[in-house]
Order: C-alpha cells, then sequence, then structure tokens
DNA sequence: TACTCTAATTGTAATCATTACAAATTAAAA
DNA sequence: TTTTAATTTGTAATGATTACAATTAGAGTA
C-alpha cells in the first residue's frame, strides 16, 4: 500500500493523514510483530529525526479510535499494536516473549460474547510456549 | 472458608501460610470483584497496620504462581485478581469501569487454543457497556 | 500564493503502578 | 529455645504512559 493510499484510507476513517501518523501506520501494516511504542519509535525517528515517542502513542491512539489498529495490553509491562483488525487471537510465548496470531472462527467468538453486554470488543489471549522455544528446550 | 482451611489450601499449594497471604486470599475469596492491588491494600491496612502495598504484590505473585488466583489485565492501566480460577470470561464496562465474570464453555476454549502451542494458560476479554449502565444511559 | 485558524507534534516534566533492595521480622524445624 | 531461611516492609528506583505549553504543520479561503 503506497502512502497515497494510507493517506486516503486515514481520511475516509476521518483521521486527519499527517505524515506521522501514515508512517506509524504504515508501519504496523508492513511489521505484523504487535511492535511496541518504544520500537515504533526506534523504528521510526530514522526516517523523521524528530519524531517523539508521545507522536507514536498520539498517534495509535488516534488509529485506535478510527478502529484502525488494535490495541493489545497481553503484556501488562507495556502496550501493544496490532494492524490486523480482522478476528484473531493473541498468543504470548513466556519464553521468547513474542506474540504470535492465531485463527479464531467468527462462530467461536459469538459463542462467547455475553448477550445482556452491548457494544462489545472481544481479546483472546493464550499465553505458553510457541513451536519454536518448544523444539529448543 | 476459615482461616484454618484457608491455611491448608495454601500449604497444599506449596506455598507458606503467612498471616498477610491468607489475608489476601481470604479477601479476593470473598471479594469477587477484581480488585486491584490498591483496594486489597486500603482493605487490609485497617487488620494489619503494618501492612505494605509491595505485600499485596508479594503474596498476589506466589498465589498466582501457585495457581490459586489469576492476574487480569483486561486494564491497561492496572493489574487485578481474582480467585476464579475455574472456565470463564471477563467483561469491563468502559462506562463504570467494573469488571464482571460471564460463563465460558469448555468446548468453546477448546476450540480456541491454537494446538501447536503448549502449556496454555488462556483469557478471554470482552470490552462494553455493561446492563446496568446500559439502563441509566 | 499568502493568510488564517485549527489541529497535531514535540520536548520536558509529571504521574503512577509496579519492582528492587536491604533491614527487620516471622515461620518452622531442630 | 535456637537457628536458619523465608517473608514482610518502607523507601527509593524504574519505566511506561500522559499532561502541558510552545512550536509547527495541515487544509480551507480569498
Amino acid at each position: 500500500m503506497t502512502k497515497q493510499r494510507i493517506s486516503d484510507v486515514l481520511r475516509s476513517h476521518g483521521v486527519c493523514p499527517t505524515q506521522q501518523r501514515v508512517a506509524v501506520y504504515e508501519y504496523l501494516l508492513t511489521h505484523r510483530t504487535h511492535p511496541t511504542a518504544d520500537t515504533i519509535y526506534h523504528a521510526l525517528v530514522q526516517e523523521f529525526p524528530s519524531f517523539s515517542r508521545t507522536t507514536v502513542y498520539n498517534s495509535a491512539k488516534a488509529l485506535a479510535k478510527a478502529g484502525l489498529i488494535r490495541v493489545i495490553t497481553i503484556d501488562a509491562e507495556e502496550q501493544r499494536f496490532d494492524a490486523g483488525i480482522e478476528n484473531h487471537g493473541h498468543f504470548r510465548c513466556t519464553h521468547c516473549n513474542e506474540v504470535f496470531d492465531f485463527p479464531v472462527s467468527e462462530e467461536s467468538v459469538t459463542a462467547l460474547s455475553p448477550a445482556s453486554f452491548e457494544g462489545n470488543t472481544w481479546d483472546v489471549y493464550v499465553t505458553g510456549v510457541c513451536p519454536h522455544c518448544q523444539a529448543s528446550l
């Protein structure tokens, strides 16, 4: 996706497409690794020398509010950000501390959500040891 | 459950049953409100004037490691603790900020957990507006 | 293009939950 | 008891996140 296209997406979601917001969203679209604010900051400060940590949080907040990204709190210490907004769960490996996606069907989500509550967003977090770390143990 | 009984439970889970740990576990057993460390601290400092915030965290960590309680991170700002360890999900109301339990069936959990990952613990977090707040809006 | 107004960015400082640490206390075994 | 190891506790440190005010950039208008 080109920067121009990303700008259009932001605009169509009511988000003013500043250079920084476009850069943050582009980074998340091309790095599906659930990066932390600090990781994003270090990656983008090279492109924008005046880039600020605060801008990462501000941009992410604007993108999350518009429904373009999700904030993941599977890690108690720090937030992670994810451009994938379709149905999926998150798995955190306690050994390598990476976060992976795994598929979650529409039916199982429907089965989960309590009927009497409204306007629901859901997160499925699973913690354990990933296949790669299992092999190396 | 008496203090004596709680002591036995801790001991049988390999946790040295100190007064403070018994008090924290008793508080969580009798208050299924998913309290924060601060809430527990304020409640117990009345019983133990020398009670410390650090002890809440230490005790909770020991209890969680023994599998007696769970740490809930549905709230990005602060941890919550829950003596309920059977299958259930957590719902956070964005209006009153309370956390409620809701049932999650064994099958839906099995359907969720990715097969290739091991030693899994899972958390299902749903966010929205609770029935009580829906009525008052 | 220049102008204007509003919104966004940025750097610094503050906040606040959580943890580190070392001294004092307690638990449990001998 | 006495001893020893584990736990508690108060204070200080940590570190992610936010508040804030000054600067800068975005987008519409003439």
